[in-house]
DNA sequence: AATGAATGAGAGTTCATTCAT
DNA sequence: GATGAATGAACTCTCATTCAT
């Protein structure tokens, strides 16, 4: 008798030379990585990728939907709402920079922002799973605020996205670029504490809405 | 006797070359874009190639090189102060947003964020020749404002990078990730706006000063 | 105890494997025909397909075996003689046409010409089943004929292989080598009278033997 | 100066990749001569052969051309009209088949048959310039008989199609099928008198017309 | 008896690169 | 200086076949 967690040997395989492709398609992207040298990596042969997956962009796709799995994970806004505001965007804020700089991540991003253009779904299959749930929960946190006066009215969508940029504004722009030294943790922190009061200070309750459409 | 200015016929093809390879590369990405096709499109051999650059790497170099040039122009920031705050930064954003949003820079983007890992100097380049100009232009500029107490004290490169973010924060995103309809005009000018209003607000002058370390 | 008329579980199953590559075979040729093919159309494995028959070629083999047995119906020369000689050579010769013509037939004509170089006994084993007892029968039709004096006398063998050469010159040579549209039935009917006419003047008693050795 | 003659070392190249590769798809068949053998054989590169052929497809069109080129001599009917009527049709009718005997006519009818299905065009290719060309032939040397009353009135080129047909009704069918043994030079010649004796019989000018449509 | 899984060999094709002319 | 021709290595993908279960 088989519980529903357990998986059978071809799953288990399977996500195998799905966890070994991911590493290699993040590592030199998607036209470099070579179906022998994954087949090598995995330790099996060719014909055995290609009965797990019948072409490369299949393999490429189920690497994908495993990768943007991961991305769904609700750690980072978890337990958004805890405290008063500054502490809360603090530390959902520090949580994301945190998540998005992991190399993994960082790798993910290069090669979904890299290849966007020839493969469409891909673009769209992340941002879905990954910053639109964030976006989302933000975003309702924030409808929340501005119902109990702490924050003004405004399109709190947008307001979600204000905020998540400041946090990337400068370290994780130019790690994007791959330019200048890898911030350190500590100049993240400043960084996303100086997010937090730029946004705070913007969306203060004491002013007339600003950015809700004429 | 040879003026500066003057190319010699070696120089005039060297850059014909580099033109045709650019458009390519952008649009193929480094990978996918091979040299017969450019040869093919340079309309010389594959060999002529290879008297002009000793490798594919070298040509791309080439490439990078000439187009980090054309990203120092100064139009965007020309005439940075003209008026009053609000249209500076919004005249500003306008044609930030609009530069980044062209095509060819957005497939500049993509080649370089993809490619990053794997060549370095790609980054560098063009951060150095495009954003960072942007961005100690816009920093000059409120640097002033704030000596002249239109704004409050802070950090001008930081505020500079927190208003280009603002800027990007939600139709450049999303055309980064490829996910949606391309944002129209009014969209995006509707965005600036708001960023423009967000950053005023959060940077108006009668708090404190409010991202300088604490 | 199996008596011979009943199968075993073993040889129901063999035969339906013949039954169906012997439909791949003739559709894709002995080449293009591949065993994952064949075993996913059986519905089992590729493995179970070598329980049966120890390689392709084997397979194939008895695909042969297999169809070179129904070719030896005697539906065609059934009732050869009924009638006057001409009203048989028509029955005869529209139904061998008929036959010849069908795509099943044309598929097989197709296959073992197309490989009876490195399957020599393949024409044979087809020759043997197939045309040759149609000769066969129709020799001593004619044979019988001759000795009636309704034809000139002759050997009855070579002119068994006129008859039917004729019949097959037009229509039948075309689509061999699928030039120019499918012969429509009408044309078909046509194009036997006519063989069956040139048959008869040529054959006809009243001359001195003319296909005889001289 | 080059005259018209003359191949350049690129056609001449061609030339012999061509030449080897017809003697490879008429011994394996298309499926199954590998571009792999074919480019040893030519002694060069694989990379080499898809520098003159853009794929095993054109490659093959290639050879098809070739061959069909050597089947338009008119060697075959060259003086068909030189002597009596007899004299003339077994000259003809000997030419005929010891053309399409050798083995590598046989090589060239067993391919195009065998892939007439998936490779529509070639037999039309070959047989337009092949027996075609000999039917038109034979159908106005027999127009003219006709028109001189030596043969009596008839569809002159279904009168050409017996003739041929009646040529090849036991030998080449056998061979065709690859069954029995090599029929020797004698046996052929038997035959083909055979054939010119049953064909002037049947086409004798004393009766009325037989093969007219009614 | 049946099968899912595995595989070495090889298919057609393209690549960046070199070299004689 | 320019080129046509050549190539080895690598690519994605498929094949007939085997073996542990």
């Amino acid at each position: 008798m088989v519980s529903k967690i357990e998986l059978s040997s071809r799953d288990r395989r399977r996500q195998s030379i799905i966890s070994i492709a991911k590493a290699i398609f993040l590592k030199e992207g998607y036209g470099a990585a070579s179906m022998s040298h994954i087949a090598a990596e995995v330790g099996g042969s060719k014909a055995t990728l290609y009965a797990y997956f019948k072409c490369k962009t299949d393999l490429f796709a189920a690497v994908v939907e495993s990768i943007s799995g991961e991305f769904s994970g609700d750690a980072i806004t978890a337990d958004l709402a805890r405290g008063d505001l500054r502490d809360d965007l603090l530390r959902t804020g520090l949580r994301l920079i945190a998540f998005i700089r992991q190399p993994e991540t960082m790798a993910m991003q290069r090669l979904v922002i890299g290849e966007a253009e020839r493969f469409p779904e891909l673009g769209q299959v992340f941002f879905e799973t990954g910053p639109r749930q964030k976006l989302n929960q933000i975003s309702s946190y924030l409808q929340k605020a501005m119902d109990e006066g702490r924050l003004r009215r405004a399109d709190p969508m947008l307001a979600a996205e204000h905020f998540f940029a400041l946090c990337r504004a400068r370290g994780h722009h130019r790690m994007l670029w791959n330019v200048g030294p890898r911030p350190s943790p500590e100049e993240m922190e400043q960084e996303v504490r100086a997010a937090v009061a730029v946004f705070c200070d913007a969306y203060a309750p004491h002013l007339a809405p600003l950015n809700a459409a004429p």
